[in-house]
DNA sequence: AAAAAAGTTTAAGCAAGCTTAAATTAAAAA
DNA sequence: TTTTTAATTTAAGCTTGCTTAAACTTTTTT
């Protein structure tokens, strides 16, 4: 197994949780490589087992080719939560060192890791982590952007593909498991003025469809 | 710079410390490679500067070269630390785990990693890990093979690029720092007889040449 | 239902890093 | 010094993952 074929896995995972289908196009858009590029991988990951693949319709992971990729997030996350807790690395950086690291390291070192973490259930940005059989918690959560004025909500996931908006939040002193309420929706453009404890800030529509919250805690 | 790239140069570097010149064959030997894949790579990197080539003749590294080199073992010798020491990783186990998180970890992540280790002097198989700048300490160090019947040593290092020697060791007792008393020298195979505080064991001559020791400390 | 557009696959070709085989150069032996 | 041997480089070719362009399906529009 090697880095572009646990990269093309890892991202036919989360594609499909995301929008519910993968196809060529997506998926290629997703690794910044041709269509052309995603086909024949597709085909050569079809031939290995870990892709069903229907040419001209669409493709899903196998049951082989899911348990890889929920052990490439597992190790992600828990190299995550490692960056951030020990070594205080940036937020908004952790993804993408975790992103090189996840490909670098054995079963082994990572059990060993998990148990020098402590076993965490989220990584940083509030994903579950896998188990080593695959196994995680899943929170129903509501992005932020469905709630409702005068809703208080407590923030338990902002994505992390795009530092951006972690960066923002952190400038203005908003983190995870804080809890927020709506002061104001502006239906024009969809943007939200939150207030949280130390802090009132604005969110775009775009930053509001990346925060995902629970209601009532 | 990629991860073969940068086998070939940490390997020059370490080719060249220990043997005092780097040819085409010791370094295609090494990397289990041909030589015409040598002497292609190396044309390669002579080009970028990473390398002094004279054909036929024999190369270095530049300046260039060298700095790179020291960078990738920082980044080898600090993972291996922190996989010994935070991870209980197996001693014999931690040199090639090691061998892929030197590629994979940003020069910033390092230094942070560097910090939460508070600034390791030597790697665990007692090799010296080069700061940042690429300085680092270096120990007058003597291969056990040169010791005589009798002297009482301290095992300052023990080489880690066959897990052998050092699961052999381990199981025995022996540790890095460990004093150790010469007790026999058997000179038709140049094997040895050693005693520490807790054990006694037998040396081969392989394994007493990749040991090394100080004398009076 | 036919035509146009959009998406997917196949084909041809490129770069990197490797291989084996042939050619070249250097070193050792005669 | 010439010959033989050993080491190195060059050449030709393979594989992997990519590219663009062409061919082919599917979907959407009219």
């Amino acid at each position: 197994m090697n880095i572009s074929t646990e990269d093309y896995i890892k991202n036919i995972y989360s594609i499909d949780l995301a929008v519910g289908k993968v196809t060529t196009s997506i998926l290629a858009e997703k690794l910044k490589v041709s269509s052309a590029a995603v086909s024949d991988m597709i085909s050569k990951l079809s031939k290995s087992g870990y892709v069903k693949n229907i040419p001209y319709k669409g493709f899903e992971l196998t049951k082989k080719g899911n348990s890889m990729a929920l052990n490439i997030i597992r190790k992600h996350r828990l190299w995550e939560v490692f960056l951030l807790q020990y070594l205080n690395y940036p937020w908004e950086k952790v993804h993408s060192e975790a992103e090189k690291l996840e490909h670098s390291s054995s079963d082994e070192l990572i059990e060993k890791l998990e148990q020098f973490l402590n076993f965490p259930k989220y990584d940083p940005h509030g994903d579950p982590i896998p188990d080593k059989n695959g196994k995680f918690r899943n929170l129903a959560l509501i992005p932020l952007s469905d709630i409702k004025k005068g809703e208080i909500v407590q923030i338990k996931k902002v994505s992390d593909e795009d530092p951006g908006g972690l960066i923002y939040l952190t400038k203005h002193g908003i983190r995870l498991e804080d809890k927020i309420k709506i002061k104001e929706r502006t239906e024009f453009d969809s943007s939200l003025e939150v207030e949280s404890k130390h802090s009132k800030i604005f969110i775009s529509e775009k930053l509001s469809k990346i925060i995902f919250v629970i209601k009532n805690t």
